[in-house]
Formats: C-alpha cells, structure tokens, sequence
DNA sequence: GATGAATGAGCGTTCATTCAT
DNA sequence: AATGAATGAACGCTCATTCAT
C-alpha cells in the first residue's frame, strides 16, 4: 500500500468516524443505529464493516481520537509551569477549544462516559477522568495555599463545579455562532474567579 | 373501583415508577429494558403492562411529576416579590432540594430532555424550559438594572452557566452524603456570586 | 410454578429440541437457520429465545442429552462384568438402540463433533471421546490377551474401523424401516467377528 | 491466451483449488468463508472471483475432480474381469488410495455430499454413488452365489457396511502417519473377510 | 491478476408489546 | 394483578459477490 493511498484510507476513515460522532451525539450511542450511520454517510451499513470492526470500535476510536488531543493540550499547560490562577485561565481556554473543535466528541463523552468507564474496553476514560481531577485538584488546591483562591470553600466541589460548567457547555454551543471559544472561555472565567455581583 | 382501591393502585403505580426512575438514571433510557425494570419491581415484564401504558408512559410520568413538583416550588418563589439575588438564592437552593429528592428523575431530565422535546408529547419539557428560561432571564436583567448584578457579562450566557452548573449537580449528587443540599446551594450560591478569588 | 407447569415447559423445550435436532441433522448446524427451525416449530424466530439462550445452546443441549443417555446404557454394560466379546456385542447393540432412538443427535455429533470440541463450552464431547476410546481399546486389548480376538491386527485401527462402522449407520439408518435395531446390530457384528468369507 | 499462459492459468487454478479444499475439509463448506481461502492463499477475497465463478464452484470442481480420478481408478478395476473377493480388494486398495492422495476432497464429500445431492448442479454425486453401490451389490451378489461370500447376511447392509468403514476413514487418516494406504488396506480386508475372531 | 471499496441479502438476537389464562 | 408464551420489528453484524481502478 503506498503513502497515498493509506492516506485516502485514513481519510475516509476520519470522514465516517465524523458523521458518526455526529449522530452520536445528536441521538445518544444507544438510540443511534448502524444503518442510521451509513444513511447519513451515503452508504450501506454492512460496508461501515469494511473500516470498522463494530459500532463500539467507532465510538472507542472517536473518544480517544478526542482525548489524545485534549490531552496533549492539557499537557503543555501543565508542563508551562504557570501560576494557579494562570493555570487554571489555560485549562479553561483549551477545553472551550476542543469544545469548538471536537464537539460531537465531547457531547458524547459527557453523556455517555459514566456507563462506558465500567467496560474494561473504556478504561482510558476512568484514568483520564483521574488524571485530569488530580490536575484541577492540584491547581485548585496551590492556589488556596497561595492565597489565590478562597480558602471557605469545599475544593472538591469547586472542582466540580467548574469540571461540569465547562463541559456541559459542549451541549448548547455550536460553531460559527455568536461567540468564538476563547471569548466563551473568558466569560465563563470571569463569573468563576469573579463572580457574577460587581466587586465594588 | 372503590376509592381505596384506587389510592393502592396509585401507591403501586408510585412504586413502580420509582424503580423504574432508578434504573432509567442508571442505564439510560435506551438502555433499560422493560425486563430489567420487571426484575428490579420483582415482577414479570408483561405485568408491567398492567400498569402503564407503554416504557415511554412511565418515563412521561416521572418526568411530568417531577417537573409539577420543581414548579410548585418555584411559582411560590417567583411569587414572593424578592428582590433579583434573592430570587436567585431561593431559585438554586429549590433546585438543589429537587435533586435531593427527585435525583433519578433530575438525572433522566438531563440525559434524556433534550432529544425527547422534540416529540409532540414531550412538549412539556419544551414548555417548562421555555418558562425556566423567561424566569431566569428577566431576574438577571432586573439584576443589572438594579446593579445587583455585573453588566460586563452575556445574560444568556450567565443563565446558561448557572443552569447547567446547578443541574448537571444531579450526576454525581448522592442524597445522604456529606452535604445536605442546603449547604451545597449556599457554597454554589457563593462561587457564582462572589467568585472563587478572594475579595480583598 | 407448579409441577405441571414445570412439565409444560419442560415438555416443550423437549418438543423445540427435537424439531431443532432433525434440522440440525438434515441440513448442519451451520447451514441452519434459526427462522428455519422456527418455522419448523411453527413459531417466530426471536420465540425461540424465550426458552433457549442460543442456537449454539440448543445443539448443546441437544449432544449433551444425548451422550448421558449413551452413556447410561454404556455404564450398565461396562459394569457387567462381562467377556471381551459380549462387551462390544452389547456395546455395539447399545449404539444401535441410540440411533434407534436419537438418531438426529448421533448425526449431529457424527458430523459436527469434530469441529465443536475445540471450543471449551463442548469439552464434555472430547472426554465422552476418551471414556469411550479407553473403554473400546481396554477391552480389544482384553480380547487378544485371552484369544478372544487376532492378535496380528492394529488393535487402534481395530477401534477406528468398529467405532466408525456403527455410527456412520446414522446417516442412513431411519427408525421404523425394514430391521430394528437389534437386528443391524447382530448383522453388523457377525461381520465384525465373523467376517464376511464363509467359516468353512 | 497463449497455450502456456493457459497452463499457468490452470496450475493456479489447482492451487487455489487445493488451498480450498484444505479449509473446506477443516472447517466443512458452509463455515468457510471465502475471505479465509483467501487468506490462506496470500490474496484478497474479491480476487478470487478473478478464477473461479462463486465459493460453490470451486466446491463443484473439487468434488468433480476427485470423482473423476477415482473412477478412473475403479474402471480399471472393474474391466479387469477379477473374481469377487479380488474385485472388492482392489476397489478397496483403490479407495485408500484416493483418500491417501485426496484426503480433503474425500472429506468434503463425506460431510457435504448428502446435503448436496439434492441441487441439480450437484447431480453427478447421485449418479456416482448409484454407480458405486451397483458395482458394490453386483460384486456382492456374484460373491454369493459363487459362495466366496456368506449368503447369510443382508447384501444391503454388507455393502453400507465395507462403504461407509472406508470413506469414514478420511476423517481420520492423515497422509505420511506410521501406515501406508496400502497396508491400511490389507487390515481392512483382513477384518471384513476374515472377521476379528481368530479362525481355528 | 489483483486491489479496495462497496453492495445487498440474510443471519442470530433483542426487546417492547400483546393476550389468553 | 400477574404469568407465560408468543409476536414482529428492528438491530448489529457477516459474507458472497461485484466492479472500477
């Protein structure tokens, strides 16, 4: 096989792994059927076969396609050696990024990690999901010591607070709207760190 | 049917739907079968029918009673002529008591509302949201009218990050924990009103 | 569920099996299709998962009800304590008894065996194999030490050649035509022990 | 295409042949997919079709050669004007043979070959095994009446007998063990002449 | 001669639902 | 009120086959 046509392979493949991120996220993994998936592709759905071993080996490949980018976001900013506050601004910033760029993943994710996470096929969601609390914690946890952040308050809630703020705005935001990503991400930044009644 | 019979088939009804909101919030609608719902009531599946009209009516039901429930307690707080924070703390705090006690049915809510709006019968949920939606907004506006609130910031996007904030809660939320739902709404209330950086 | 209804059941998954017995045997496990058997029986197919898990678990219910029959009537030969001879006259006529009786399954296990009993659900098939080779060659092997038998024959191939003699008989053998059982039994062993030349 | 081409043409053919019959025989007809002969034969499954019209016709000339050459084989035998008891060791000897130098396509038609016989394109497996048992019974009967055979015994059931012990034994034999066809042979004939009892 | 991508029919299986008892 | 057996539609998937390249 040459350079070009494992190209053209890997290409089709991006594209059927797209429409089918896309109806995931649009009906749910359960409520959405292969066939549904090759209609939207302009196929049949024995041929989804032909690049696919299954329609979880779909959904597999779309969340870790989505997790190896976020996390080599991730990655340099933790790697960046910033301040709390600064760290945590970076964070935000590239999650409301992948939002934009890999949304159907994230709406997926979101809706459908918790029952995934349990397969041994999936584990990599569970070990992100730790990596990526302990990251937060961490930050979360600098910043009260430093005095960035409020020491009254329960961290781990903190935590989820912002963890589910952020993500859950995969399910509302569409690309091309009104508001590109970092502005998104500035203003949910600045209720978080400033809340939403004025500092006098 | 006399009216004792009546209220022990209503009691049967309410039981039956608790466990089948359970698992509903565990599994995910798509995923519950109607077999799974029968073995958890420790009854046959068929019986099930006796009782409802379809899986799709017990879900109806449990979103409808829980949505009667969360707007009893709202009219009464939209009702009480507070001032716009105060209207939001009473708001939230409501909010977070639906969860501690309608937890499953705040689960399916949010799993599970936005593909079913889309069906005629569904259109309750469309409706409530439509109203969730008005109530919000026009307290945030008279906010910031009335300087309670900043203006620099998007109100949608505000109302938008507080909705999801105080619901999405429902997901990992186990009523008997560590924090009574009071406490969770006070330490929500606060992040979003005052920020999570220190006022000097 | 009273005993009566237990026999129901049970009456009928006996009846579903050997209508999905005589399939199996006409056309191979592979070739036949569920909605075959179905049709068969005079129900859809998905019916038929109501009292079995699987087609697979059906041909092993099938083989294995089978073998223990066999291997009850094998038991109170072997225990017998009977000569070399008379031992593989009544084991022989044993097997012809259960072609006579469970014909489809003996040409399921003739045809089909070989191939299962690489998987690990149908390892009862290969040692029901050894219990019955040990048993075959430890009798030969008694025989010619008392001169019951030649001793200038390959006593394995002696085995290969009786075994495959009688069950092969099930591809041809119907219950009810011209000799019973007992009859082919006695024909086939005078040719075993007697050969098919004149004693002069 | 040039007569050389032609040549290699059909040698590939043949290899493509034997490579099915081997998976054929291992796997039996209807579990074999052609992806897998094709597989094995270092090609991808569509290029097959490049040689061969479907899977059956490749089965069709499996058999068809195979029936060609043993016929060969047993028509020498049969115009050779041999006694009965020499006939029948020489169809035997032939037999043994065929399964020596044939093994999977004898294998083939043992499993397969029932199933088969009912499909007009199949035809010929009829006709060939009319011709075989007439020859068989013919043989047989002459043995009788020139007394080189018992007259005791159901004529019938002697030649299902000396058949299905013969080609049986392909599910068995593997070519290059500890016995040469011919030597399987004589033990063959030793037993169904002679019998296993010893002659006084 | 062979590949890569697709077709289309059919398979084993699941599951919401029905209904006589 | 509940059971047990069945229905029927749909699902994920397999596979022999086709065909442009």
């Amino acid at each position: 096989m040459t350079a070009i046509a494992g190209n053209a392979n890997a290409e089709r493949r991006a594209e059927l792994l797209a429409t089918a991120a896309g109806v995931f996220a649009a009906l749910g993994y359960n409520a959405t059927t292969v066939r549904r998936i090759a209609d939207e592709a302009r196929l049949l759905a024995g041929s989804l076969y032909y690049h696919f071993e299954s329609k979880e080996s779909m959904l597999a490949e779309i969340l870790s396609a989505f997790l190896d980018e976020l996390w080599a976001g991730y990655g340099g900013v933790l790697a960046a050696g910033l301040g709390p506050a600064a760290t945590i601004e970076a964070l935000v910033t590239q999650s409301f990024r992948q939002i934009d760029r890999h949304g159907p993943a994230v709406a997926i994710y979101q809706k459908e990690s918790g029952r995934l996470s349990a397969q041994l096929r999936f584990a990599y969601l569970t070990d992100s999901r730790a990596k990526f609390e302990g990251a937060w914690l961490r930050t979360l946890e600098r910043g009260v010591a430093e005095q960035a952040f409020r020491s009254d308050l329960d961290v781990r809630l903190v935590y989820r607070f912002v963890r589910d703020t952020v993500w859950v705005a995969a399910s509302w935001y569409r690309p091309g709207g009104t508001h590109r990503p970092e502005e998104i991400a500035r203003q949910y930044l600045s209720m978080v760190l400033e809340g939403i009644t004025p500092r006098t």
